[in-house]
DNA sequence: CTTGACCTTCCCGTTACGGGAAGCCCCACC
DNA sequence: GGTGGGGCTTCCCGTAACGGGAAGGTCAAG
């Protein structure tokens, strides 16, 4: 009787992830299977969801050491939904920084690109912007 | 009579750059200082406004290897503005699809906030996306 | 018995630097 | 003439999250 035991090549495929990430998820303890007699390393079902749970929140932008908080907060029935929301909080705040900087280096881009004829002259405000030209 | 060449933490201190950047820079062939009798890199003017450069077109954002191309058109009096323009373009472009990428995940992740309830209950609908339940 | 497809560990490369060690160099001060 | 404290040099490690690839063990099929 087959103990439902995969190797990381199934595991991976399972849960739709890399061979090589799953190793590094293993590594970085966020998911230890057990190991075989031959050394391999031996997946069941827990660990597959678990390596399922880290593609989607992977996918959602969340770092390793995130989604290691995450990931201990799904194992523990005990835990406070709070502290799963003010993770997710944390990760949009950290989009919202990141898309007011993207903003406004395309705000600046976008009026040097207008600015510039874009033909065959040397003449282009954006290399007089970056020179360090004033363009009062 | 002083040739007008600066030490690296001179020349850094001028360009607004860490000492340890100009001398990445050197290293990746963006900007090549002399050398002194004593080994000590030796910088002029004209290194200087490249240094400078560097740090208004790396405020943009553009890579190293964008910075590059751009020195070069810098240097070129007989480029044509729309090479310049383009690399422009490039870089918007890229902003673009990262923020379509991040204005995507914020959504998923409002949306997932405002759904949980954060208090001191398990019960999260964050984590059940996460773990793969169907939320239809 | 031998492929060939797995698996293992280990090491290097990615981006654009920052930190820090070990060892010269130079200027000021006593 | 020392001596101290900067500043300079190179070199190596670490960052985040893996990907690529080498060298070698394992296993099921033919």
């Amino acid at each position: 009787m087959s103990s439902g035991g995969l190797t990381i090549g199934d595991a991976a495929a399972r849960a739709g992830l890399p061979v090589k990430t799953v190793r590094y998820y293993d590594e970085a303890g966020l998911v230890r299977p057990g190991r075989g007699a031959n050394g391999y390393r031996v997946y069941g079902e827990t660990e597959v969801h678990k390596l399922a749970f880290l593609r989607r929140a992977r996918g959602l932008g969340f770092s390793i050491e995130a989604c290691r908080a995450l990931l201990s907060l799904y194992e523990d029935h005990g835990r406070a939904s709070a502290d799963v929301r003010r993770l997710a909080l944390d990760r949009v705040a950290q989009i919202d920084d990141k898309l007011a900087e993207l903003q406004e280096l395309r705000q600046v881009l976008v009026e040097l690109v207008d600015a510039c004829q874009g033909d065959t002259r040397p003449d282009c405000p954006i290399l007089d912007r970056l020179s360090g030209e004033e363009v009062p």
